[in-house]
DNA sequence: TTGAAAGCGATACCAA
DNA sequence: TTGGTATCGCTTTCAA
């Protein structure tokens, strides 16, 4: 395999100068670079990972935690971040972090000196707690947040506009003539849970408004579901046993929206014609599931593009201006079959 | 962060000791061990990654390439070996592979250069050419096939007892009192679908024998879905719309036992009173669709720990025997809510 | 705009 | 059983 020295040689010029030409340095002339760069294609060059890393000290991994149980979410950013960093020639250091341990400092510290890493991408639910934030600023590692729980002065976040795309799937849910839909919120200490809880709330107000039942509330409406597929089971129990039971229900996430398909069976409701149900994520069970699940999409690919991109473009600078930083991308609706008009 | 050097001062012994410490070399006084050992932890020393690998030219990654979709069966084995290589103390570094691309053999150069791996996971479906295990070997990296499509001269395969498997989840099926039993078959290029289909054939013939129909042909009752849900999906209905159709149906797949139960749900079978459905694979879709699916279960964590340990063991050893190394582990049939008698 | 030389943190080879 | 020294391939520092 060539070094340096052979493409230098190759080239006719130092090997400082084929250093400047792959680091991008300004000060190269063009006629130089060109000769440097058909050298290296030429030879086939591919640089040492490790001789670059030892030498400047700056790691060419991104570092990413993965909390103990595989979950759809998870795993959709666990792949996306692969891609994100493969793309930008970068790898993919992933550990896994109980964050419930005791011990989350020292599991923190251990995966900090084996990776040595200095850029993370944190996702939930590891990205909740300000304290690892802290303790990563400490050590001089930057990361970025992607759908936190809470965001972060030390961290830029990547999200959607999560108030707005639970508003928008609750109204296809109102245009389809639903009137008593149902939420299934998520928790209460993840800002995404309130901001959808909010959304949907945007949604029944609006239409209780122009329909002249002002004084509606929705709050009796919403259940906490966690997130979690039990504890949605347990709540859409509660929510479809009622003699007034909603037509629709809005999960805040797939994995609560499958938990009603779960309980709707087990009652004899069909969807959608008896029941219908909308989700959010669109994680692998979306469409895995029948009727196929009608549900916001993140922009996976896009989020962690994007959060690649901050980190390396930032990789030494220090930008941290004081204000939030937060990158709102778009979402998508997919609609698919878990959805029609209630029954007459 | 500490270095060898301050391990060695600290120690009271020369570099070369640490090192032979840390690599396990044979001829170290104990206390000698002990004292460096202790140094080590005092210092919180972790060894930096790329000066082992820029210094002894053996990389302490592994690589995995991954289709261009994101299936249920490989985002488990992606999982299964980042947890591995994370408790073997070596990187993952995946990458991603067009099987279907003309300049695959490019693709695959690129990411050797890139990562200087010296070491693959190879799984389903990338592990199936014979060409890549040539290219691989003749390259000098060596690899582990996982469940692949073939075994392997020139690498050794991690697999389960397919057609064990196949046989006892068919016999579970027989036990409840099934004899119309259909089978959707995989992709006949596929080792695993033939074992499956053979497992099949064993416990369905093995039940005509007893029951003294031993002219019983087992074979019209196979339809191929190719390992695919939108084939799995023809296949059903074809298998569905017979007027003498099967009471139950193993599928070789999880994804086509899906179909199953999409067909099913068009056609107004119920799952399990008019329908039991089995499938193969324990993907995280057998555990979130309803009702819940009996399938087999691949041991993810153990194949692929069991990967990484020949890997890591044989590293730098020529073990090519020329015997075809083929390790077996068990697999286990996780009993769900998707099958029941037959109706009478 | 370019080059020479030092050095990152480990291992390999040879010597003791 | 242990230690000295060259060296892996690159970037950094300083000089031209």
């Amino acid at each position: 395999m060539a070094n340096i020295f052979d493409v230098a040689k190759k080239a006719g010029v130092s090997v400082k100068t084929v250093s400047r030409v792959m680091n991008h340095a300004p000060r190269v002339r063009e006629s130089t670079r060109e000769r440097v760069v058909a050298a290296m294609k030429e030879l086939n060059y591919s640089p040492s990972h490790a001789a670059r890393e030892l030498r400047s000290r700056r790691s060419r991994s991104i570092g990413m935690l993965f909390g103990a149980t595989e979950s759809g979410f998870q795993a959709r950013f666990h792949h996306a971040a692969l891609r994100a960093c493969d793309a930008a020639g970068y790898f993919l250091a992933g550990g896994f972090f109980d964050e419930t341990a005791k011990d989350w400092d020292r599991q923190l510290s251990a995966f900090l000196a084996r990776t040595r890493v200095q850029n993370m991408i944190l996702i939930p639910p590891i990205c909740g707690s300000t304290v690892l934030h802290k303790t990563l600023m400490d050590r001089g590692v930057s990361s970025v947040l992607i759908s936190p729980t809470q965001h972060s002065p030390s961290a830029p976040s990547i999200c959607i506009d999560d108030r707005r795309a639970a508003r928008e799937i609750t109204e296809h849910l109102i245009a389809l003539g639903h009137r008593k839909i149902g939420h299934l919120s998520g928790a209460p200490d993840h800002i995404s849970s309130e901001l959808r809880i909010g959304g949907y709330e945007d949604a029944m107000q609006a239409i209780a408004a122009k329909e002249g039942r002002s004084d509606w509330d929705c709050s009796e409406w919403i259940k906490r579901g966690f997130f979690a597929f039990e504890r949605a089971v347990e709540a859409a129990e509660e929510m479809l046993s009622s003699p007034d039971r909603p037509t629709a229900i809005f999960a805040a996430n797939d994995e609560m929206a499958s938990a009603v398909y779960f309980v709707a069976s087990k009652l004899g409701l069909r969807i959608p014609e008896d029941l219908s149900v909308v989700g959010f994520d669109d994680v692998p069970i979306a469409q895995t599931i029948w009727p196929t699940l009608t549900t916001v999409a993140q922009p996976y690919d896009e989020m962690t593009r994007a959060a690649v991109e901050k980190l390396t473009e930032a990789d030494g600078h220090e930008t941290s201006s004081g204000a939030l930083d937060v990158l709102t991308l778009g979402y998508e609706i997919k609609l698919r079959h878990s959805t029609a008009p209630p029954a007459s």
